[in-house]
DNA sequence: ATTCAAAGTGACACAAGTGTCACTAATTAT
DNA sequence: ATAATTAGTGACACTTGTGTCACTTTGAAT
């Protein structure tokens, strides 16, 4: 019983995903969410006690759906189509990464619900890394790749490659192969 | 003749530099830079009528050090030299890229004095960029890199990679012999 | 020593965000 | 219909930052 909700948590977690995509961290208030939801402020407030807990609990809701996306992808081939699979999956969801940053900038001093989410948040990258580690792993037994350069090197590579940002538009699927060669085989020519 | 400053242009724009290297544009306040300097807040405003004005002054004098010390590179040797110098200097400098990036949280509507040093800000990045050009273009000229790879793929995979966190702690000498030679030739082995 | 100009100060009025809470509105079970 | 319950509202007190300005301090020129 009880009145009906003027917005669904999925409303406000998109708006509040565009408004911290768009604006950043800082610029996200209540003011201007409860504005886009056409909402009053108090009204948030039945839900979240402060920005830093409604910021922490739609980052638990964006990497969810990011890991369970992840699951689903193929974890049978060899070491370069699951390569190819990775860099596209990560091309796909290429703002997961600046939202997730978003971590670093909740301060310390808050609620329990904030830390709890922010150490299962941690936790959750944690694990994701291992598996990522653990693709690293599998082209190095397979001999794919060097064996001299440390996977943390590799994988924060691959990771930064998706912020690059594309200043002449060239077209995304000329970008992510010139992107994909690079990691593979360098920009130098053979010898 | 008048009294003593109490704090010179350089002591003011290191502060303003560790200010906005650790806490972001939003963080840094006339207040707190302030407290910094040892100074009442009316006293910055003798020099620059606000915040946006004092970074973008900032950002002139950070990017020609910047353009002076990039001056010096010696650009006579073939590209594979020139290229680990480029890598090298680019490493030394590695918080001008984060410094920089700060020009695109300057709000529009300020005053003339900050429009006139965007738009020179952004000129200074043009010639750098065309510099940087240049030199992609001699090693392909000396077949030296792929002809395929547009250049601009190229220069943002070897400006991303300063961001590049260093979680593991890896050494710098490593770190960075490591992403040279990926950049180079790849993290996959020879086939 | 006096005058002048630049440097510095702190109070004032204003703007924007925060968190709270008594109150109103809507919906459903009885 | 009405009581119970949940959603939503807007005013209030508070905090932090902004830009201004009359006033004070300091030091050099006269």
């Amino acid at each position: 019983m009880g009145r009906e909700r003027k917005f669904t948590d999925e409303e406000l977690f998109n708006a509040t995903k565009s408004m911290i995509i768009h604006d950043g961290y800082d610029a996200f208030t209540f003011s201007r969410l409860a504005a886009v939801l056409n909402v009053s402020r108090g009204s948030i407030y039945k839900y979240y006690e402060n920005k830093d807990e409604l910021i922490s609990e739609f980052l638990m809701y964006e990497m969810n759906r990011f890991l369970r996306e992840f699951n689903t992808l193929d974890k049978t081939g060899d070491f370069q189509s699951q390569f190819e699979l990775l860099i596209d999956f990560i091309f796909e969801h290429n703002n997961i990464h600046q939202v997730l940053e978003i971590i670093h900038q909740i301060p310390s001093n808050t609620t329990k619900r904030v830390e709890d989410n922010k150490s299962k948040l941690s936790e959750y990258h944690v694990d994701m890394y291992a598996q990522f580690q653990g693709f690293i792993e599998l082209g190095r037994k397979e001999n794919e790749i060097k064996s001299h350069i440390p996977t943390s090197v590799m994988l924060g590579m691959i990771f930064q490659t998706i912020a690059i940002p594309n200043h002449f538009g060239i077209p995304q699927d000329e970008w992510i192969a010139s992107i994909k060669e690079i990691l593979s085989h360098g920009m130098f020519s053979r010898d």
